[in-house]
This record gives C-alpha cells, sequence and structure tokens, in this order.
DNA sequence: TGTACATCAGTGAACGCGCGTTCACTGATGTAC
DNA sequence: TGTACATCAGTGAACGCGCGTTCACTGATGTAC
C-alpha cells in the first residue's frame, strides 16, 4: 500500500494484470515488457526486478488464462447441476450433459477470449497432465472416480484445476454409470480434448471463421453429439432421440 | 533461364521457395523478406518487385504447404486401394479405411511438417470452403494454376486439391454404402476436422506433446476407432471387433 | 542489321518501428544497536 | 529515540537486433522501325 511514487508497491502483481489485458487482445505475442511497463507507469527495465525472462511473465498469463479457461467450463456444469436440480435427471443423462457441458464450456471460452485461449496454451506447463497415463485403471469398473486416493496427494485438487481434470472426472463419471465402457474410457481424454481443440482452432484460426454465432453452435451440437453417440456405442446404450443433452438455455 | 547477374530470371520463384523453406523450419513468422531476399542473393526491395505486401508472399507460402498436406492424405489414401487390391474387402470397409486414412495422413503431415503445417493455416484463403462463401472471386487471376474455371464447374477437380475436398467425398462414400446415416451425415466435416486437427495441435504446441511416437499413434487410433463407432451407431451397423480399419504398416 | 527507346527488374540508402536485456546508478525502506 | 547501514525496488541510458516498406536510381532486355 505505498502511496510512494517510486516504490510502485505491488509491480508484479501489476504488471500481471497488464499483461493479461495484453494478452486478451491481442494474444501472447503481445506481451511486450516495454508496453506493460508505459502502462503501468513503470520504467521498462522494472519488471526485471520480478522476472527474469519475459517468458516468465507469460508463463503467469497462460495459467491465469488456464485458470479463466477452467472457470469458463465449471459455469457450464452449474447450469447442469441447476437444470438437474429444478427437473431432476437419471444419473446417465446427468453424466451425459456434463460432458457435453464441459466441452461447450471450452469453446465458448475459446471464441469469446481468443488471446486468452491462445495465451493459455503458450508456453504452458500445464501441470498434472499425465501424458504417459499411467493412471489407466483398467478398471474395476466402479470405485475410481470420487476419491481415487492412490498415490497423489490430492489429486481432487489437482483435477479442478486445469481442463484435462475436469475431463478426467467427466469421463469417469460416465464411465461409472456404464454408459461409456471400460474400453472405450481408455483416451477418450484424447478424443474428447482433440475434438473441441479442434473445433476452436478452425473457427479461431482457420477456414472456418466466417459462419455465424447460431450455425457454428449448430456445427459444435453436431460434434458433441456424435461423440454422445459413440460412448453410448461402446456400451450398447440405446439413446433416445429425444435426449436432451444440451443444458443451454442459459445462453 | 538469364545467366546474368543482374536479373535473376525467376526471382518470384526463388523467393517462394526459399519462404517455403523457411516456413517449414520456422513457421509462418519464419518468413522475412529480408532474410529470403539474402538467401536468395538479391536486395531485400527486390522482393517487392514481385509481391506487393509480405501477406502475399505468405499467402503463396499458405497454399503450397496446403498442397504438401493433401500430398499427405493422399498417399494414405493410395495405401488403402493397394491394400485393397492385394486383399480385396467390401465398400463398407474400404470406406470406412478411406476415411481414417485421410485422417492419419492430416496428423502425420501436421506432426512430420509442424512449421508447413501452421504455414497452411495462416492467412489462408483455403479455396472451396463452403461456410457462407458467396464465392465472391475477390482473386486477382495470378494464381489459379489448372484454370479453375467458373463458379463450380469441375467440383471434382477443386475438392481434390485440398483437405475439406477429401473429406466430403470420403464422407459422401461412407454415407453411400450406408455406413454413416443422412442424420449424421450433415455436419460430419465438422467432426472429423476437428478431431485431428485438434490432435494434431495439442501435441505440437499444446500439453501433450511428450508422448513418445508409438503412445501417440495409440491415442490416435482410439480417436479414430471412436469416431468409426459413432458412424456405425448412426445407420444402426453392427461392427466386428476385428475389423481391420487401419492400413498402416506402409510406415 | 543497327539504333533509339520504353520497359522491366534489379540496387542501396534511408525511414521508422519496437523489442529484450544489461548496467551503473539512486531513492526509499526497514532493521540492529 | 536516533542513527548507520544493508537491502530492496526503482531509473534511464545504452546495446544490439531485425524487421517492413519506400524511393530515386540504374543496369539489362526486347521491340519497333
Amino acid at each position: 500500500m505505498a502511496v510512494s511514487s517510486y516504490h510502485h508497491g505491488n509491480l508484479r502483481e501489476a504488471l500481471v494484470v497488464a499483461a493479461v489485458e495484453a494478452a486478451r487482445a491481442s494474444g501472447p505475442d503481445g506481451v511486450a515488457l516495454r508496453e506493460l511497463a508505459r502502462t503501468v507507469g513503470v520504467s521498462h527495465s522494472a519488471a526485471y526486478r520480478h522476472f527474469s525472462h519475459r517468458d516468465e511473465l507469460v508463463a503467469e498469463v497462460a495459467a491465469r488464462a488456464m485458470g479463466e479457461l477452467v472457470a469458463a467450463m465449471e459455469k457450464r456444469l452449474d447450469l447442469v447441476e441447476q437444470a438437474g436440480a429444478v427437473d431432476p435427471v437419471d444419473p446417465v443423462l446427468r453424466a451425459r450433459r456434463r460432458l457435453i457441458a464441459i466441452g461447450e464450456g471450452y469453446v465458448a471460452f475459446a471464441l469469446a477470449e481468443p488471446g486468452l485461449f491462445r495465451s493459455a496454451f503458450a508456453a504452458s506447463p500445464l501441470p498434472g497432465v499425465p501424458v504417459g497415463v499411467p493412471a489407466s485403471v483398467d478398471d474395476d469398473g466402479a470405485g475410481a472416480a470420487v476419491a481415487d486416493g492412490g498415490d497423489r496427494a490430492d489429486p481432487a485438487a489437482d483435477l479442478d484445476s486445469d481442463p484435462y481434470g475436469l475431463l478426467t472426472e467427466a469421463l469417469d463419471e460416465l464411465a461409472e454409470v456404464g454408459y461409456l465402457s471400460a474400453a472405450a474410457r481408455v483416451g477418450a481424454e484424447m478424443t474428447c480434448w482433440s475434438a473441441v481443440h479442434g473445433f476452436s482452432l478452425l473457427h479461431l484460426e482457420g477456414p472456418l471463421g466466417t459462419g455465424d454465432a447460431a450455425a457454428r453452435q449448430e456445427a459444435l451440437d453436431q460434434v458433441l453429439v456424435a461423440i454422445d453417440r459413440s460412448y453410448a456405442a461402446s456400451s450398447g446404450t440405446a439413446i433416445e432421440p429425444d435426449d436432451d443433452i444440451f443444458t443451454r438455455r442459459g445462453r
């Protein structure tokens, strides 16, 4: 809380905030130390008291952008819960809706905040994405999801803090209720994440950026329905044509 | 074929070739007029005799990169045909294999040539992707190598020249043989393209870049199988667990 | 066949831009005694 | 309570980088007569 004009008092945070705004407007490349210093009202070399390289700042921006992405996904999950409170549905439909919801949240964020979305993947050391995936529960059907208290200290806290974690939880739930077969559960993260990530980028910077919002929404619905259908088929579950797996309306 | 040292003789092409190599190595941002001029052995302002802006060169690079991408996809399609010649299969399995093949070709190219892959989508005015597309032919003549005549005179020629066209053909075939229902056919391009595009980018610049080649291949297989299963389900087609939809082995 | 001339395709100097990073420095803060 | 001093957090000049683009120019080419 220093009022001095020489010591800023909270320069690091001020720089990060300014950097996030720059990234929001122009993507990760828009984060320029000199310009941020100008914005914050400080000499350009002052930043080096708080970050050893520009990349360190960009990494911080990536982390915050990822946080916003997760928040957007969780917002959609909340809508599912609210809808379920008003008009209860069976666990299977609920699980399907939850998977759809996080996909929609992901894409909605990407399209609403392209700069941040791109920043989230710029040099981001996303925590806890198990690429080798040792945790491939050749599962005993039940158990896993809620308290999967394996070797990791507090996995739940971890899981909720990044998109991969949310996705894993949603897929686990889908497997538990029997909608997604154990065989199809393996690698399902990849399918879902690829689909929504690709959809987002094809619309952001790809040749598909032209469609209007309604067309885009319809296209996304089709992608998500295709995935849902694949999972139903994996377990031989019949799906009713009038199953409402979209909780939208909340926008 | 000028031997003069003053007139280059074929500067435009030389610049494009150098630009493609720069993009191959460093992506679209690696295309710098001054550096290319240096490479080609010409003053940096000479480039402006052939391109009015840097972006014009980058667009040309994008087109060539897209061409290489298509070639990679077609290479995989050829493998399917070869396998089919040796060991004939029914039309349904053939159609499924063809869809898988172009997906594999797409991803293989993206991972083998990340710089070009990114360049292909940098400011590329991909021809013939019908989103809103009033077909406003704003092109200034120059390109149009094969003389792609009227407004849609020869769609087949068009279709083969870009990824979207190959995908459309493959999906049409899949619908014709009854594997993909008419309802699911709508928007199917989006699902497939999103999946392979997202998969590629998550591995290129996303948090998944670490996995080894074998793990990556397995992950891709799972994605493609999920799509195949979705389409089977759309038409109620039963799929045999030992259907071999992967034609690989050719690498 | 030879010459004048228009045109094409280069040159190189210059403008203006903004960036990341380093370095010796100085003003402010807080702590030990 | 007051003072010395270490430490922290700024300053501003400087280095070095490479880029895109413009402009007046000049060397080479080809064509009309």
